[in-house]
DNA sequence: GGGTCGGGCTAAATCGTTTTAGCATGCTAG
DNA sequence: CTAGCATGCTAAAACGATTTAGCCCGACCC
């Protein structure tokens, strides 16, 4: 049969010239390429074939190295096998991190996805919107993203504000994380406790302040508007950079050092407020984690390198991602199916060198 | 009509129903859909149909939403408009960076891209490309992703290091970065210089250090072997984590301090461990930059963060992916074309404040 | 008045699949 | 002997566009 497999063909190669099509491989099996369709995808129907063509047909297939047109198949279908992804900029930590999770879930169910950037421009979020629904994805991944409209797809939304019937809510459990940085503060021994407020068009701030009140309230502990400062962030509806949020961070720790109202510990609102913060402390002579203790949100890189290194609530921006692609695969296969508003993830505290007992405390 | 919580009938305009397509806009002017499409995409063979019959076609199409289907007309124009990425994890700075100006880039032409992260096994980056090419990607970018098979479509890598016939190499200029660095320390007066090398299968090594050999070589400065120390990065062939590479060079320094050879500054081989050294610097007394400047490679975030801030080399990520995605429209513009080898991307110093004079020297 | 030309449009093929509706053929049962 | 029924396959119609090859009709030319 094969003579003497040195000469050239390519027997062995991918594909040497023009893709091989469904009627190629019938062509060389002699059947139809109905026949060869229903083989290739283990169709019901199939089940008429006898055994040792369906072998031949897959030998051919496999021999000529034959692959679908996805496009071809997309058509007749009406599947896509892909979902967009919205968010303000990818090559931001968030919703990197986010994405990583929701690559992962998506390609394991055999999933691709489009993402798109809006860079918080309202015009090209419609814009990328219309693009990814003409691509006929089949759902949506809204990071970090706003929305007013209702969409035209089943949609997940990590990190959203709005409640938007229909579309499930993936985020943190605030609740959580604050009764977890609260009550690590209150076991060490803090009572008076400073804040930092996010900033006011932030998605996560009001939800966020609502459960560190209500944690503090759990927690016995009093909250003193004169150790509360509320960030900026900047010009409303911008971008703010994270060197922007270390900035405030360090001027709203010298401020809060001005006001003269003593305090052992601060939770800040992020992590580059928090290691903005910790500048000033040192600079004004205070020990950290001695004279105070300082609580970060997030945990970025950074936080691990910070001397001393930070405490941290993490976000486990993976998971979120992984929940949120998994939870829209479960709307695509089940139309019509109530789906949960929201999706609550666990944080976990992450205690690092930052915080220890308050001053005069042993 | 909708009984309890629904007064509203999508009578919204976008579509209600079902989508509207091109032959439902050819019933609605009474054409053919031929020609609603010749006025549509502005054939050149619309030409010969007037002006008021075109102007009435597009009223119609706008009046009745028609949205294009994306996945047909691909399917007879043999074209997506779309690439594949790949890269080993999406969620890592370096390649989401990368990806925001791959983004950028292609969205602003119309493409779109998929993605996928192949966690550096062989086997994943394998069936990926399979996945992709099935889906009629028209070109690939690799990033940070060695290769060794002649790839099925036209391509650029971003950061690989093997030379491929015909795929396109964006890489930083070693050289460049090698200069600004040690010139800046130069400069400043420094002439014994301490450096980590990369670890061995990092795909910059190699001519990163012969960039910084020769370099040094220009500026008259002289590299002494017991000042230079080689990362090892973890196990071979596994991610290795950015706390890891904190953790080395915080180990290195403090072997590079325990060899007793004297030295003014350090050329780390990236920020992370740049950092770690800086820690174990201080630790040992040494003032940041009085007794010893350091500088780093990449300028991740918390370079900024530092305390004391980070001098480092930045290598503009944005760019780097805009440029390898224009390069690759490029090429698909034009096949056939010779194409550039690589193309060099300048990195920029960021002076910060872990760099000063040598100690003694005013 | 017949041929030519061009303006304005369309029928039909095509892209590569999936899917529906059947068509032969042979065997069995009545 | 014939209806009925598997068995093993296939023809043809989708899917929703683009594109090629004309068709029809009136005006113009000689």
């Amino acid at each position: 049969m094969s003579p003497a497999r040195g000469t050239s063909p390519p027997r062995h190669e991918p594909n040497a010239g023009k893709p091989v099509r469904l009627k190629d491989v019938a062509a060389h099996v002699g059947l139809s390429p109905t026949t060869v369709s229903l083989v290739m995808n283990r169709s019901p129907a199939a089940k008429g074939i006898p055994p040792e063509t369906q072998d031949r047909v897959r030998a051919a297939a496999e021999e000529l190295g034959y692959r679908p047109n996805f496009i071809a198949r997309s058509l007749r279908r009406q599947r896509t096998f892909a979902v967009g992804v919205l968010l303000p900029e990818i090559s931001e930590g968030y919703a990197a991190g986010v994405l990583g999770g929701i690559e992962d879930q998506l390609l394991q169910e055999g999933y691709f996805y489009l993402v798109a950037g809006h860079h918080s421009k309202p015009d090209l979020f419609d814009d990328y919107l219309q693009l990814l629904t003409e691509r006929s994805v089949e759902g949506l991944i809204l990071v970090n993203t706003p929305i007013e409209k209702p969409l035209p797809l089943p949609a997940v939304v990590v990190a959203g504000h709005r409640e938007l019937a229909g579309v499930t809510n993936v985020a943190i459990d605030h609740q959580a994380a604050a009764r977890l940085a609260l009550g690590h503060l209150a076991e060490l021994g803090h009572r008076r406790i400073a804040f930092f407020k996010g900033h006011a068009h932030s998605a996560d701030t009001a939800a966020r302040w609502q459960a560190i009140v209500s944690a503090a309230a759990e927690l016995g502990l009093e909250i003193d508007p004169r150790l509360t400062v509320q960030l900026s962030g900047g010009p409303a509806g911008e971008e703010f950079s994270p060197e922007e949020g270390y900035r405030e961070g360090h001027a709203f720790g010298r401020k809060l050092l001005e006001r003269g109202e003593p305090f052992t510990a601060l939770f800040a609102f992020n992590d580059v407020s928090a290691i903005g913060a910790m500048r000033a402390l040192s600079e004004s002579g205070l020990r950290i984690p001695d004279d105070v203790s300082v609580v970060g949100f997030d945990d970025i890189l950074s936080a691990a390198f910070q001397n001393p290194s930070l405490t941290t609530v993490r976000q486990p921006l993976h998971e979120m991602g992984r929940r949120a692609a998994a939870e829209l695969l479960r709307k695509l296969g089940a139309p019509g199916e109530e789906s949960p508003p929201a999706i609550m993830i666990e944080p976990t505290l992450v205690v690092r060198d930052s915080t220890g007992p308050p001053p005069g405390d042993g």
